[in-house]
DNA sequence: TCAACAACATAACAGTTGTTATGTTTGTAC
DNA sequence: GTACAAACATAACAACTGTTATGTTGTTGA
């Protein structure tokens, strides 16, 4: 007998979804969350081809009726998932961007994606699912692009506006400059999950650091 | 009624394999070479996940049968179209390694990696898979990771020689700088897999040998 | 000529997958 | 108290998976 849910106050209850056919679920439910956190626990550790329905309702518990109950498809569940990955630090990337300090700005947007804790593992692991299955979950790949696209959009006004007040030097180009330490984060955020022997957390920060300062004016 | 091969010599005929219960296969042989083949272009293609026996054997017009007649398993068959993807860049490896001209050498390793044309999108597209399946095909993984590992360790080496011949600056470590390179490289291949709009080959090379001039004496 | 074997096809297996349909229980509004 | 809906469980579905077993057919070696 596991314990349920009391519906509150039901107040979303005669709301319709997009396809207009079924009734949506509250989006924002505490059985839901859960849900949603034991799909980014099960894919971040066996990965897309080990999170199935079964295995994700397993992992808290349940059976697959709960998920099929608050989601109307396995998509719909990935790209909540995703979301829910990505989505908080969207918080930190606005944080970042309004510092006057643009060195530091850079510096602490450029930390964001990079596994420096064990939770913190969860963005380059989501994030390696995504772009491997781009043909497999087009819906998965496209919400976890979507938030990456922020996070670059936002280093390279950064980097703009550091040129622009002095703090970085003038002798390169901001979108050039974007993709490269784009390139280079992904790929050592990469490299950390996969051999997280030779990249200790302060290693790679260091690493990054190392980069950014060459940029200072 | 399909082609049927000569056997030729069948001089491995009676070779048996390391486990010791079945006769092994030709290790080479064209059909084989066919079904790898097929095997890669399905995972480029689809990637791991759209890449079932079923569907190799039906990208070249057979069934299962002959699969499994050439490969005890799918882990084998996997791994051989990891070694056969990875495998014949270390000839292009080994060659750049004795290059006179350290730098040209340097820039043709970076390089070896990086999509310049449609075919040699194969490389990080496998890589990709590889990276994203390490808990569900370890085998894979490990093949491609071990070809990796091989070009890294040229690639550091090559930075230390170049140093200590003077084409080099000497103020950075091979090893740190080794790494660095690494992930700038594998961020820009995958980026241009997934992004090949925003990242044409003429740019992806320019980016790279961008930065190796940065480390010119 | 004939036995053996390579090179395939075919069919079936047990398991897993996403999805649907149909429960059953529980809390709540009236 | 009773109707109703939310929150689950259960069971079944068709499709797909890797693997095995059992063909069939052609070629080769003696």
């Amino acid at each position: 007998m596991p314990a349920r849910k009391i519906p509150s106050t039901s107040a979303l209850s005669d709301r319709r979804n997009r396809a207009g056919t079924a009734v949506a679920r509250a989006q924002t439910s505490p059985r839901r969350a859960e849900i949603v956190d034991a799909a980014v626990r099960v894919i971040a550790r066996d990965g897309l081809s080990g999170a199935s329905l079964r295995s994700i309702a397993r992992e808290i518990g349940y059976t697959t009726g709960v998920v099929m109950h608050y989601f109307k498809d396995k998509e719909e569940l990935l790209v909540a998932a995703a979301e829910s990955v990505f989505g908080p630090y969207e918080d930190l990337l606005a944080e970042a961007l309004a510092m006057e300090d643009s060195f530091e700005g850079l510096r602490r947007t450029c930390v964001i994606p990079l596994p420096v804790t064990r939770a913190k593992q969860t963005i380059p692991r989501l994030y390696a699912q995504a772009i491997a299955s781009a043909e497999s979950e087009p819906a998965f790949t496209g919400a976890c692009r979507k938030r990456y696209a922020a996070f670059r959009q936002g280093l390279q006004t950064l980097l703009a506006k550091g040129q622009e007040n002095g703090s970085f030097k003038a002798d390169f180009d901001p979108a050039t400059q974007c993709d490269l330490l784009c390139a280079l984060i992904d790929g050592l955020a990469l490299h950390a999950v996969s051999e997280p022997a030779r990249f200790p957390s302060a290693r790679i920060v260091a690493l990054v650091t190392q980069e950014l300062e060459k940029l200072r004016r």
